[in-house]
DNA sequence: TTCGATGCAAAAAGTTTGCAGCGAA
DNA sequence: TTCGCTGCAAACTTTTTGCATCGAA
C-alpha cells in the first residue's frame, strides 16, 4: 500500500501541492532533507513553495505517515514509516542507511522505567563512521 | 570521576570560559540547549559568549564526553556520555529523560547490514507522550 | 459553499565564522 | 613564548508565521 493511498484512507486533505511531496517522498524512498522535497517537488509542479512543503512534512510526521529524522543539522523525512526498521548515521558527513537489527525485539522499557510516559515507538540508530568517510581518511 | 578530571586527563586545554560550561553540564547532569548551558555559565563567568560555548560544546561532543541529542528542535547536550543508558522524548514537548531499557545488550547490527560502516554506538531514544502533556489533554 | 491549504515574504530560531587580541600551558 | 581560545558581530542555515487568496470536498 502506498503512500497515498494511506493518506486518502487517513483522511488526508489531498491537494496537488500535497501530492507531489508525497510522491517526492515516496519516489525515492529513503531520506530527504526539506530542501531536497522541495526541490523534487518543484520538477513536478513548479509553484510549490518552500513552506508548503514544510507544512505537509510536518503534517505527515505528526500523522506517524513518515519518520522525522534529526541526527545532524537538518532534519530528514522517511516515507517507510509503515515498515519498522532501524537507522545507520554517518558521524563525519551524516549520510543514513536503513539496517535491520537482530534482538529489536527483546527491547523493552520496563514499567518502572516509563516516568508516566505513554509509550508509542522506539527509534534506534546505529553511528558510525560511512565507508567514503573512511577512505577519505580518518 | 567527574567531567573536568575527564577533560583534563583528555589533554583539553582549560581556559575559565570552558570550565563553566563544564561545570553547568556537570552541575545539571540533565539535558540542556546550547542556550541553557550558556545562561548557567554565564551566572559564573558573565562575560562568556555564546559563540564559545557553541566551540565548547560541539568539541565535548567530537571527543564523545558529552553526547549530543538532536531529537527536535534545539540539539540538547548530555554530560552522562560515560553511563551507558537510553533516553525517552516526549513528541509534543520535547522533553528528555533518561531511561534504562532491558534487552539493549542483545541488540546487534550484523555484519552484512553494516554497509561498511565501522561501528561506533546505538543510540536508542522511546518516543511518547510525558505525563504533563498527557494531562494537558491528548 | 466552506474551511482549510497555498504562496510569498518576512521573521524567528539555531548555529557557525572571521578576525584581532589575549592567556593557558 | 606560542598556539589556540575568546569575544564580538555578522552571516548562514533551517524552520515558522501572517495574511490575503484560492480551491478541494
Amino acid at each position: 500500500m502506498d503512500l497515498l493511498e494511506r493518506l486518502r484512507d487517513a483522511g488526508w486533505r489531498l491537494t496537488p501541492q500535497r501530492r507531489v511531496v508525497a510522491e517526492a517522498l515516496q519516489e525515492v524512498g529513503g531520506h530527504l532533507t526539506a530542501e531536497e522535497v522541495y526541490l523534487r517537488a518543484r520538477e513536478r509542479l513548479p509553484e510549490v513553495s518552500l513552506a508548503t512543503v514544510y507544512n505537509a512534512l510536518n503534517e505527515l510526521a505528526a500523522m506517524g505517515q513518515v519518520l522525522c529524522l534529526a541526527t545532524d543539522g537538518a532534519k530528514k523525512y522517511d516515507a517507510n514509516a509503515h515498515v519498522p526498521h532501524q537507522h545507520l548515521a554517518c558521524v563525519r558527513c551524516g549520510r543514513l542507511a536503513d539496517v535491520r537489527a537482530r534482538g529489536e525485539d527483546h527491547l523493552r522499557l520496563p514499567a518502572k522505567e516509563r516516568r508516566g510516559y505513554e509509550l508509542l515507538s522506539v527509534e534506534i540508530v546505529f553511528k558510525g563512521i560511512c565507508p567514503d568517510c573512511r577512505a577519505r581518511g580518518n
